[in-house]
DNA sequence: TCCTAAAATTGACCATGGTCACTTTGTAAG
DNA sequence: CTTACAAAGTGACCATGGTCAATTTTAGGA
């Protein structure tokens, strides 16, 4: 028999998450660590453990809220027809999933779900980030030899390209914006 | 003033990078512990690192070996023109890719230089990678209205994207070729 | 109010990657 | 052959994520 979950239980979770963000604050993500967040917490080791399945699945938690809530702003907005609006509208949500290196291995690593039954937060936002674009995709002026499925699994195939390439020393010379609206006018817009 | 390496650190290194290819072969990348190469290799844990930076380092040198002994193996045969065969030619190599979602990882994470004085044996084969592509492209029956530059680059996101999606429960129906056929034509051959 | 079983919490302990002050070994110069 | 010094190697120790048997707290029913 299930007993319903208690009130403390609330209460210690909310305590863990605001703990971590408030080191996050100070000292951004990779800094992160569990022994720093349970004492600012004031709770023991074992309880974090008890909360979440491991230091990674609070990460999840805490970046998932944070680009879902991009993703809110724009969808909120005039949906975007042309591909410099869309990089635009974007721009919010791959500025932060660069952030640091850090954070963007991370999305990298849990943006598919492990199994059916266990989409993790950011696999679950990837799912939204396809789908939000599919459709901005469907009224916007473009190629339509192909469905716009898979144009929108190609602009976020583009996007981690491009933010992957501004990690890397080699290719610093040209700006995000710039190379991501390079990929997709080719990608949306071929001249054939 | 700088003395020449000595016969003995040749040794040891052979010995610690052989001993970790037999972990390897025995029980998998994501399973190979530091202490046991060491053990296995008659030394001291110390000297693991003095001969690599951390246990990515070592794992980036077999890892590369690998996959560039791969990439010989693919230019060595005649050129592919067309798309399906540009993908049985990269066959091999995207296949060790993703033999296991820990070695994917690795690789997407080294992928880039991360300091222009600092090209990692990753970042270096996913430069000749590019190459390869490149010049691959720059003969086959395929769109002309782009670099053939932009269309490798192309290329390694879709093939990125095609093995993340191994990996995740959600897209496991379509297998991993087909998949890839589908981005490439519509990237390289798009109807308009 | 008291009892009890399930839920929640605890913290000592473990696993593993990585560090560094110290020791041993190789070799070039005298 | 010695000597001196740099290179190579050592292993005790640290940092940090994660485990689990034991303990405390909660709340529903007698």
């Amino acid at each position: 028999m299930q007993r319903p979950i208690q009130k403390r239980t609330l209460k210690t979770r909310a305590r863990l998450i605001s703990a971590a963000e408030d080191v996050i604050q100070k000292s951004g993500y990779e800094a992160l660590r569990v022994e720093e967040v349970v004492q600012a917490a004031g709770v023991a080791k074992g309880t974090f453990f008890a909360h979440f399945r491991d230091k990674d699945a609070l990460m999840e938690i805490l970046l998932a809220e944070k680009l879902n809530a991009c993703l809110d702003q724009a969808e909120a907005e005039k949906p975007p027809k042309s591909v410099p609006q869309i990089i635009a509208a974007l721009e919010p949500v791959h500025s932060f999933m660069t952030v640091e290196r850090y954070v963007f291995d991370l999305l990298i690593r849990y943006s598919g779900a492990t199994a059916i039954a266990e989409i993790g937060p950011i696999a679950y936002f990837f799912e939204r980030y396809f789908r939000v674009v599919m459709m901005w995709l469907e009224d916007a002026n473009i190629r339509q030899d192909v469905p716009s499925e898979l144009l929108a699994e190609g602009v976020q195939a583009f996007a981690i390209q491009t933010m992957s390439l501004k990690f890397c020393a080699l290719h610093a010379s040209t700006s995000f914006s710039d190379r991501l609206k390079v990929y997709l006018e080719a990608w949306l817009t071929p001249a054939r």
